[in-house]
DNA sequence: CTACGTGCAAATGCTTTGCAAGCCC
DNA sequence: GGGCTTGCAAAGCATTTGCACGTAG
């Protein structure tokens, strides 16, 4: 399942918004990039080096604002580093920043089953492991730091 | 076991960091407030408000660095706000901040153990579930989105 | 005495906002 | 044409940094 631009763009007519071609472009990166965990940054310079790329930072921020409201895309925070966003359903896994060496590891929502049922067991509490990655240290810095 | 101001200007001293009056100042904001989750912004104007205080917020962060270095504190990322620091031995439990009503809730990371374990089964990485709260949403908010 | 620590002010990085002009529907 | 969108510039917030002065050891 791929979503393409024009996706996007309608998820934003069926919202009632305007088609921009700010929008339009915004839109366009996401969807080729749909795989990137992308930052308002990233999207502005991919828009900016495109023949037909112009806008302002502000409205790249504005256009994520508005496509997430949609329930288009999703954000999350790794590490300390600026917000990161991707398409909704492309959601379902966690991130695990290494706090050592930086580096970033995935893991499936669905093998954290247990946990989250355990949170919400002892809290009532809802996570949404999600949104923000989990630190800590990979594998290597891990072994590094007992070897030591 | 509560720490005092004195325990952590000594292990400033271990280190064979200088003691001045801005440190001594922060450390004893730590130590009366040892159970609160302390901003940068919050030891200043607890600093601030006393009679024998004054200080400069770069002050503050650099102390919080060489206290964190020194190992007597710890820092942590609650949702989106400002760093927060607590002493290094409280640093024991998971925050959970709720995306809709912004509420914050804390388990022990011992009752998280398998959750860890899995993590480090399935990547080799090994997560310091403390340092980043972790989203989602409250008890509450659950309720009301599953009602509506 | 001298290296370390401080205050001050300016800079940083990311993100938001006010406002007047522009363009979609 | 009316109002949603935009660009621009400025502001905001948390945090960091350069630098000259001050002081702990």
């Amino acid at each position: 399942m791929h979503i393409s631009a024009d996706d996007l763009v309608d998820v934003l007519r069926s919202e009632g918004l305007r088609i921009t071609n700010p929008r339009r472009l915004v839109c366009t990166v996401i969807a080729e990039r749909h795989s990137d965990h992308l930052t308002a940054a990233a999207i502005f310079d991919a828009v900016s080096t495109r023949s037909d790329g112009d806008l302002d930072i502000a409205t790249v921020y504005r256009t994520l604002d508005v496509l997430e409201q949609a329930g288009a895309i999703k954000h999350g925070h790794i590490g300390h580093g600026p917000t990161v966003y991707h398409l909704a359903y492309e959601a379902d896994h966690q991130h695990l920043v290494c706090s050592s060496c930086g580096s970033t590891v995935s893991i499936p929502t669905r093998d954290l089953r247990s946990f989250i049922d355990v949170i919400t067991e002892r809290t009532g509490f809802v996570p949404q492991v999600e949104h923000f990655a989990l630190s800590g240290l990979c594998a290597d810095c891990a072994k590094k730091s007992t070897t030591e």
